[in-house]
DNA sequence: CGGCGGTACTAAAGCGCTTTAGTGAGTTAT
DNA sequence: ATAACTCACTAAAGCGCTTTAGTACCGCCG
């Protein structure tokens, strides 16, 4: 390549990388002799001198069964994707069973120099991987921020406000007149589960309503269903409005409300979350909350490119999630409503 | 690490990659001083210096905001890793928008040799890109049988028989007594499409029924929900069965079904596909095919990391798709059945 | 007219492995 | 005892870039 430009190796990586010391016209001919051979730099070998991947990492703790049910991963791949292949930048995807195979997986991307940065996401309390990956020396974005934020000013985050969402189904349900609003979301170890459970308590007090009842599941539409079955199981007090945390739980809630005669939205209003295409269609149509999670992804590779090339850490705050209003909320039914102060 | 166990980098290099001509306990001293040091050859520096990366790709070519609807992917890429995580292999997943991005990306991938093999995924009538890998030399395992196999004998396979899913499907809903079952599917591009479609269609002459309506969809829960409206829109013949290729769709008909008082199943029978985690929690629960999407995954990857470690390609056939039965079919109305011969 | 500074480029070392050819010691064949 | 062979290992080149140091050339000034 060099040979055929009539120049040296050294020039043509100067021309290419377009730093100065090389003169214009000289340029132009590097570049033209370059399209012309379809040559273009191998990326192994500037992998070893740059020392760098040209890669980004996103490892995802969840079982292979479970991981099909959330609509978000793929979502969030195909947005990072947006920005990086222009950039030719690559995503290396993993998914694992459990915390402990994620992190052995940092370990060995670090160890392996396989990417340049990596996506932290479903944040935990008391998270060991912002420290972790801190520790490893491999740049970091987290995708909200952990609870400890400020502990390590290495590891940057670009979030999204959900709590902006669930305050908006709640003060919709409330002003329907909902006295008595029930919880269904994930485990409690998340800090979004956390964030969104707190937005709803809080919600409640504000409107000087009865704390009611929250329960935790694994996500799955089993577990939806089944919490939906021990909400309903009290002979007293039953919520007249569950708020799920996904859509999935949700419709299954749907489902579980129907085989037991309760009419949606005339007996229970229900709420899901993340806005899937199958809310628009069940029947009656679900309400939800929904985020740009595309945008996310693209956002969240760019703060992650910037802090890999050794930018500081940035702390970027996106547009909150929405509630699309669907027929699955209406008001209480009389009886309930008849309770009311 | 060469100089701390007191031999040549060349003698570290055989030790490692268990190549002859190092005494045992020349290795097993150099492996202690390895692992003592924490010390592990650079990847980058292999990748160079063996052309190879480490490294196998994935690239889908789905809308972001279809491609979460899927369950597939996740499941499969989950697959995927369990086999090449302990093989120090990863995997470089990437999702396009269209056929046409997904082609520029694999040149891209081929011209930095990036990936030592692809997967090819939702094989097409005509499929270009079998083709296009074998010109660009990049080892490639197709998940399905391409309809011109045998065309580039470079490229391997691995599948799965949906067929069998559907005429379990279908041998039920006759056994049932179901006359007039129709079909809706995806687009007619997509090969597994028109296999299933085929089966469904052959199940029907092969029981001497009249053939019977097929609907083309995008795949999405709006379009499942809009093909069911017009398969109920005929005034006569309605079908007393439908067949979805995917649960989403499935339960998207159910809702319309339900929308316009049809009573599942005792006015009409309906199944889906995937059966994904909701199929079991709808109401009434959904009739499902069933394929170990993960085990897919982890047979593709290991025949691709064979084709590119240069052994002759293979076409593995795993266990056929299988039907679970749930409350979603059952016998045709009376007036229906007295219509039979 | 010699020295100075700047530009445009080349030479060569370096990134950290793998691999081929080569060497010396120990073993077997003759 | 010496040639012929193994075996265990080293030396050094090579993978294909990037980068630092160095060189040649030019214009400018004193």
């Amino acid at each position: 390549m060099a040979a055929r430009a009539g120049v040296s190796p050294g020039a043509v990586s100067f021309a290419l990388n377009n730093r100065p010391g090389v003169a214009p016209a000289t340029r132009r001919r590097i570049l033209d002799v370059a399209t012309d051979l379809g040559w273009q730099p191998s990326l192994r070998a500037r992998s070893l001198s740059r020392s760098t991947s040209f890669t980004l990492g996103l490892v995802i703790a969840r079982s292979a069964t479970s991981i099909g049910a959330d609509p978000f991963f793929p979502a969030f791949v195909a947005g990072m994707n947006t920005m990086l292949a222009p950039r030719e930048r690559s995503l290396l995807f993993t998914v694992v069973p459990d915390t402990d195979a994620e992190i052995a997986t940092y370990r060995r991307l670090a160890a392996e120099q396989r990417v340049d940065g990596v996506i932290l996401t479903d944040l935990l309390a008391g998270d060991p991987r912002p420290r972790l990956v801190a520790d490893l020396g491999l740049p970091a974005v987290t995708l909200g921020r952990p609870d400890d934020a400020g502990a390590h000013p290495q590891v940057g985050s670009v979030s999204v406000d959900d709590i902006g969402g669930v305050r908006e189904v709640m003060s919709t349900l409330i002003a329907q007149g909902h006295r008595r609003i029930a919880h269904v979301t994930g485990p409690r170890r998340y800090l979004h589960v956390r964030h969104r459970r707190d937005a709803w308590a809080s919600a409640l007090q504000e409107a000087d309503l009865p704390s009611a009842r929250c329960v935790h599941t694994d996500f799955s539409a089993g577990q939806g269903a089944g919490a939906t079955r021990r909400l309903l199981s009290t002979t007293r007090n039953q919520p007249t409005a569950i708020v799920y945390t996904n859509d999935v739980m949700a419709i299954a809630g749907l489902a579980e409300l129907q085989r037991r005669g309760r009419s949606v939205p005339d007996d229970v209003s229900i709420t899901g979350f993340d806005d899937t295409d199958l809310a628009h269609h069940v029947q009656p149509p679900l309400t939800s909350v929904r985020t740009d999670v595309a945008g996310w992804g693209e956002r969240a590779a760019t703060a992650l490119l910037r802090a890999a090339a050794g930018e500081p850490p940035q702390h970027i705050e996106l547009a909150p999630a929405r509630m699309v209003a669907r027929a699955s909320v209406a008001a209480p039914p009389e009886t309930s409503k008849g309770s009311q102060p």
